[in-house]
DNA sequence: ATAGCCTCCGTACCATGATACGGAGTCAAG
DNA sequence: CTTGACTCCGTATCATGGTACGGAGGCTAT
C-alpha cells in the first residue's frame, strides 16, 4: 500500500512540508521517483516503514530527543548498535527524571499560588514569590 | 545595594545580553540613567526588586510559561489581578499534568528499551518500536 | 485532452529565546 | 589623566523546529 507524501503526512499527523523538512534532515528517506510517463519521473511513493519511522520521530520528540538525536537513533536502529542506543536511552531517562521533578515542583508552586489568590479580593497573592522555596 | 547590569545578570544566573533582551520584552525595567559627569548620563543601576523579578522569570520559564505570559504575570502582580493570575496558574497546572504524564510514559518506554538492548549482543533491541504501546 | 489537484524542489520566512558585535561613552584604579 | 573594564544601544546572527511560496511538472477523472 504505497502512499503519496500527503497520505504519509496524514498518517503521521504532520504536514507535507514537515515530511520534506524531515527528509532534508535525514530522518525520512527520499524514495526514488519511479519511471513515469513524464521527463522527470513520477511521484515518489512511501511505505509502512516510513509511517513507522514518522511515528517514532513524533514519539521520540515527546521524549525530549532533538531531531539530531532522533536521526542518530534511526541510524542505530539500522545498524543494530545496542551499546550506543542504551547510552542514549539512559541519558534521556536521567534528563527526564530531572525534568519531571522540575515540572512537579513548578506544579506544586502554582497550586499554592492559585490557592492563595482564590481567597477573597484581598489577602496575599504574591505572584512574584510563587516559586520562592519557603 | 545598587547593582550594575553585570551584577544583576550574575545574581540571576544569566548573561548581560539576556537582561537587555528581557528589557526589550518588557520583563525587566530599564531604570533611568543617573545624572553623571558625562553628556549622556551615568550607568543604570538595578536593585533587589530586579533580582527578584529576574529569578521569577527563570522559575516561571521552568514552569513552562512563555516570556509573553511571564510579562503578563509581572503586570498582574503589579496590578494585583488575582482572577487572571489564578486563570493562568490553573491553565498551566493542567498543561503540566499532561506534560508530566507524557514524560513519564516516555521514561517508561525508554526504560524498557534500555533493558531490552542490554541483554547480550543479540536478541531484540527494536529502537523504532520503543514507543509503540503494546 | 484539458481542468484541477497533487508533487517536486529550491528558497524564503516564521516564532521563540537567546547570543554576538561594534562603536561610542562612562567609570574607577593606579 | 590614562588605561582597561564595563555600559549603552542598535542591529545582526544563531539554534531549533517548523511553515509557506511559487513555478514547473505529473496524475486522474471527465
Amino acid at each position: 500500500m504505497p502512499l503519496t507524501i500527503a497520505k504519509l503526512a496524514e498518517a503521521g499527523g504532520v504536514g507535507v512540508e514537515t515530511i520534506r523538512f524531515y527528509q532534508r534532515r535525514g530522518l525520512i528517506d527520499v524514495p526514488p521517483r519511479p519511471e513515469g510517463s513524464g521527463l522527470s519521473g513520477g511521484v515518489r511513493r512511501y511505505g509502512d516503514g516510513d509511517v513507522r519511522r514518522l511515528r517514532f520521530i513524533r514519539s521520540a520528540q515527546k521524549a525530549g530527543f532533538t531531531l539530531e538525536e532522533i536521526a542518530e537513533l534511526l541510524r542505530l536502529d539500522a545498524e543494530n548498535d545496542r551499546r550506543r542506543a542504551r547510552q542514549l536511552a539512559d541519558a534521556r531517562i536521567l534528563a527526564l527524571d530531572q525534568k519531571i521533578a522540575e515540572l512537579q515542583a513548578a506544579k506544586t508552586a502554582l497550586g499554592r499560588l492559585a490557592q492563595a489568590c482564590a481567597h477573597g479580593p484581598d489577602g496575599p497573592c504574591p505572584i512574584l514569590d510563587a516559586f520562592t522555596t519557603e
